[in-house]
DNA sequence: ATTGTATATACATTTAAATGCATATACAAA
DNA sequence: TTTGTATATGCATTTAAATGTATATACAAT
């Protein structure tokens, strides 16, 4: 069953919390996500390849940065699930500072 | 955050088998979800408790036996990802499976 | 070539779930 | 009160993820 890959992934925070935040921005790099949700490099990164390997992200390279993005190819069952994630998830105060960090990050890379 | 709660439960197979059984039967008793999974008792009736106390399902005792169903109260945020679940499964030959084995149990209690 | 910034990975350790097996509790019927 | 069927739980062990810290790689600019 590998239905459950979407549930495991979603099942911890941190992974939960970028989702949302490409869920709203397209796409952002590394340094982004690491400074929004506050946390050490090594644990985003690590975090990203795991939903990257799980097939819900896509990333590309440009320059040093690297810019993830929710997989365009999504199966519908899947875009569902997130949706309602989304909603679940709309007013939860921890989110918002999530994309309050984001909002007054400095110098963000800009493409 | 405790919107993870509910992916926490679903990234697991036999939990979400067990929910997926559910959705289709409205109530079903331990021991017929123990037949359908075919998994030892010890072992669903745990994960079931684990799913209660996530607030996932409820359940009622009648006679000797524990039927179980899924909240009804459940947030529409939390019925989208369970619908999304149920799409993204409906051809599984593992689902197929499971309801067969619940279709064919002998003795199953009728009330 | 050197330095700086961004990202990935290796490895040892910790934390969290899941499991097996035994046993306890709940209820029904004899 | 004994026996049978259904369900829950205790406890030791295993399995699986997540973490911290250090280090490696990638690319840009000097």
């Amino acid at each position: 069953m590998q239905q459950t890959e979407i549930f495991q992934i979603l099942s911890k925070d941190i992974r939960l919390r970028a989702l949302l935040l490409l869920s709203k921005e397209q796409e952002l790099c590394l340094c982004e996500l690491e400074h929004a949700l506050n946390i050490e490099q090594p644990k985003i990164s690590r975090h990203m390849a795991s939903m990257k390997t799980a097939g819900l992200v896509t990333s590309r390279r440009h320059a040093q940065w690297v810019y993830y993005s929710i997989n365009p190819k999504l199966a519908t069952w899947q875009t569902q699930i997130i949706d309602g994630a989304v909603k679940g998830t709309q007013n939860d105060p921890q989110i918002k500072q999530d994309f309050q960090r984001l909002k007054t990050m400095k110098n963000r890379p800009n493409c």
